[in-house]
DNA sequence: AGTTTCCCTATAAAGTCGATAGGGATCAAT
DNA sequence: ATTGATCCCTATCGACTTTATAGGGAAACT
């Protein structure tokens, strides 16, 4: 699972946006807020507005606001938004993937693979991001210590 | 997720060795049984012998076989071999991503997603792929018709 | 020797990623 | 109507990755 700079820009610009209910938040503002390249991040809202997560408004008093309710925005949306697909086998969707009999199995680790990472990223939304919080059930997985550690590539 | 056409032969190469006991079985033979282009099929096997999961041979009777046992071959160690970590934010691991006081809730996000992802494929092994199955919990996940619909982005 | 097979290097087109630059369009306030 | 702020659009760019293809060298076996 790689999720890109652009896609983690965007999270983090929609919890700024998500803690400014009253006035339009500046991509400036933004920018500066979460240390993110103001031209680069101007493309990334772009995004943003074009696929409903955020409105905009120009002129003095302009910016961006959120166009949806923070407990409706999974990350999981705003990552396909941004990223495309959550799951992806040679460029297709897991159930797409064709295998010959020797090689079946494979389509049924990828679909389940799909399962649990949507059963993370479907989970959490925005209003959970910005009350800094996580689901109870997402924050069991993060308990245990083997969680935080790498396991490094077999060379 | 995202699954490199690379990681997709790679294992179903291993596969076809998994099954391949007695002799060595030639590249070429590989890449017709898989239906493989055989100079990628070439690289990927170099990229298997020097990360320790075949052995080759050259000469008449020469070809490839596997150098561990299938049940100990994880999914997740052929992964990481071709394609790198499992899970990636900003080209650093979920532990190193740092964030700013409101988009700290991030990284228990990534860090739980990493959890869920391991949980599929580091239970799954050559043995099971090779056998043409899954293990129970693996394949308990895909019974949910849910499991092979696709969620589109919205627009 | 000769044949077979792996092994190594080079090449390459296409696409993606992470930006940067410049200026045009629009809005609100004056 | 002017002004200034802000978003908006297009273009560009270098580095890297992906998915291969091609040609021949090195080693092993008969």
């Amino acid at each position: 699972m790689r999720i890109s700079a652009k896609a983690d820009y965007a999270l983090r610009a929609l919890i700024e946006l998500a803690h400014a209910t009253e006035a339009p938040l500046r991509s400036e503002a933004i920018a500066a807020a979460q240390d993110i390249p103001h031209k680069f991040l101007e493309a990334i809202l772009t995004d943003l507005r074009k696929t409903g997560f955020v409105t905009s408004q120009r002129g003095g008093d302009g910016g961006y606001r959120l166009r949806r309710a923070p407990e409706e925005v999974q990350v999981a949306h705003v990552l396909r938004a941004i990223d495309g697909p959550l799951t992806e086998i040679r460029g297709g969707c897991p159930e797409d993937a064709t295998y010959n009999e020797r090689a079946s199995a494979l389509q049924l680790v990828w679909v389940a693979l799909r399962v649990n990472i949507r059963n993370i990223l479907e989970g959490v939304t925005l209003a959970h991001l910005a009350a800094g919080s996580v689901p109870k059930e997402v924050a069991e997985l993060t308990e245990d210590p083997e969680a935080w550690r790498t396991h490094w590539i077999i060379r």
